[in-house]
DNA sequence: TCATTAATCGAAG
DNA sequence: CTTCGATTAATGA
């Protein structure tokens, strides 16, 4: 399974074209739904969570992403505005470069550019399978289908043993379905050996 | 130690 | 499946 780097440009070209550095504490926000998009946005260190609320306010997780990827930058090549927030669960840095100098930089890296593209069809290409997954009235279906998106962030290549780094709650706001459940059936699935839990740490 | 947050469980709808 | 109520574990001030 290849990794998905998505997308990790050298901090120094960001630097040259203007990208700054910036520091968000826990909880801070980094832009809201409704939000003009005006920057490409990449992780150095940290957790930043995206998400939206419906209409019950209930909080609907969209991802959830750590170091060397960036977000918020499906909008940059659009006139439109976010439809998500950008909160970090940690405290993060985060470099970010203005729009106009993201396109300007792409347009002297043909390289980035390609890998840019490479980098969208991915997540293309990966949302595509969560929706199915995440539309199946089945539990223990959505959650693995989220874990095998999960997994595919991951490197390694052995079997059960890719840490799931976040709480019940979170899986149930990543699935939409509710954390009694999420926890009920993840011990189906331990059960099934589709998984391991360790010190409540799920393994897969 | 007190308070807060996360994880679990059992029962009912 | 979800909701409610209650207990227990873990973490931090």
């Amino acid at each position: 399974m290849k990794t998905i780097s998505c997308m990790n440009i050298e901090p120094e070209t960001l630097y040259s074209y203007g990208g700054e550095k910036k520091t968000y504490k826990q909880k801070e926000i980094i832009y809201r739904e409704g939000d003009h998009a005006t920057y490409y946005y990449q992780i150095l260190q940290g957790k930043v969570k995206l998400n939206s609320y419906n209409e019950e306010g209930k909080e609907f997780i969209q991802n959830i992403i750590g170091g060397n990827q960036s977000f918020g930058d499906s909008l940059l090549f659009l006139e439109k505005f976010y439809v998500m927030n950008a909160i970090c669960l940690v405290e993060s840095e985060i470099i970010r470069l203005p729009k106009n100098n993201f396109l300007e930089l792409l347009e002297n890296n043909p390289k980035i550019s390609l890998e840019m593209n490479a980098c969208l069809s991915q997540r293309l290409y990966f949302k595509a399978i969560m929706l199915q997954n995440m539309s199946s009235p089945n539990p223990v279906l959505r959650l693995e289908g989220l874990l095998n998106y999960l997994k595919s962030y991951h490197d390694g290549d052995c079997e059960q043993c890719f840490p799931v780094e976040l709480t019940r709650q979170q899986i149930a706001n990543l699935t939409g379905l509710r954390v009694e459940t999420v926890i009920r059936n993840l011990k189906k699935m331990e059960k099934l050996g589709k998984l391991k839990i360790q010190d409540r740490k799920i393994l897969y």
